[in-house]
DNA sequence: ACTTTTATTAATGTATACAATACCAGAACT
DNA sequence: AGTTCTGGTATTGTATACATTAATAAAAGT
């Protein structure tokens, strides 16, 4: 039995839900828009029961609100939700590097990082490409605590303010601070000076969000 | 139109989510169970459909795994998954309480916690009692803050973590500090002490596990 | 005109049936 | 004995059909 190819990726939900997550990152579905089964049942050629799990692993990741008998939306976030998943953000990216701390980070690690950061040096103009580096910028870190449990709760987080970053991102001003971070983050992180890796993070995530006014959507086809 | 009755629970699955949740966190059921849609769907008298949902929403609070064309099964945690989950729980506390700071907490919150406290004063022995109305006092905190992003984040947390705790509470050496601290917790709230309720309660927190006897792989030694 | 009622339609919830896959025990082979 | 086939069974994945509920529009009453 030769193992699965490339196009099985561990079932059709999956797969749909990736889809969808890929239109909700790019802004093609806009928070509050509804998510009709049968409608995505027919675009992919599928039951609706497929497309069902694939609205709950959606919720999962935070990014659909499932109400019941009435549907599934996409979640919206309002300026202060924004506030605390990035504040959440920074606690778990804080914690993260305390149990870095506490082990031996592989060289390759670190190489896949600085290659990661590197990348983002040359990023020029697009948001979105920048956003999708920068969110693989903290997802590494994450991935270097080895904890399952920080993982877990950060894909809470990471993928509703992927979603939103592209838009509220202070591009001009801020990218090249930014930029910097990073390499001293990793930098401090190669040499094992924890503390102030974490010092640089906190400052890092307070200057990510400038609120600009923008109060969240509400849901159109509801009765609320 | 009158409003829906008490029976109905938001649909089945709720109901269904609602009651192996119970099994879970009473001990009936253990981490590595394997749980079979079929088998529910007879115990509960209905097609696999909802048992299915079912699943999904306990696999959001973290009290189930997912393993794509194997099956749901109860999750089951290591002590180190424990100690992250109580460091995060901590820090989501914290920010909780700087939340609340500002905000203007209603007397009757103060009292409903007052009245939740008070009633842990008389619990005699029962640890699973215990358990419940701490998870509520903490539940408590998170819900003052009004911030549906933390509760969120929490309700991932707290449910594996009071599967837990009914096992591993070192009952009669720290009952009394743990109830002592409670009562300070909340004082401090209430004159606006803000910043003494949350050394109070990270300390309160950071008693919670003592790793004794590292030879057992088990949750021995976690209490609160 | 405005509200309430009633019918119609759209969408989700649930049940049943079948398909694909994983699991397991026993047979065949080395 | 151990390993690899092989078949049968258990279990999840998907499709289809129907039931129930919510949203919409039209009609009736005030």
């Amino acid at each position: 039995m030769v193992d699965n190819n490339i196009f099985d990726n561990n079932s059709l939900s999956r797969l749909i839900a990736e889809k969808i997550t890929e239109e909700i990152i790019t802004g093609k579905l806009k928070a509050g828009d509804k998510l009709i089964e049968a409608n995505y049942a027919e675009e992919f050629g599928t039951s609706r029961a497929p497309i069902r799990e694939a609205f709950y692993l959606l919720a999962i990741d935070g990014l659909v609100e499932r109400i019941p008998r009435k549907g599934s939306v996409v979640k919206g976030y309002s300026e202060r939700d924004i506030i605390d998943l990035l504040e959440i953000r920074m606690m778990l990216e804080s914690l993260a590097i305390e149990r870095i701390a506490e082990l031996d980070t592989p060289e390759s690690s670190l190489i896949h990082m600085e290659q990661l950061v590197n990348k983002m040096d040359l990023v020029d103009g697009d948001r979105l490409e920048y956003a999708m580096l920068n969110q693989k910028f903290h997802l590494g870190i994450i991935e270097m605590s080895k904890s399952d449990i920080i993982a877990n709760m950060y894909s809470r987080l990471g993928l509703p303010l992927l979603s939103l970053q592209r838009l509220s991102f202070e591009w001009v001003e801020n990218i090249n601070k930014s930029l910097k971070e990073h390499h001293i983050i990793l930098n401090h992180l190669r040499k094992k000076q924890f503390d102030d890796a974490k010092k640089v993070l906190i400052k890092h995530n307070q200057k990510v969000f400038n609120p600009r006014g923008k109060s969240q959507p509400s849901i159109k086809g509801f009765n609320n």
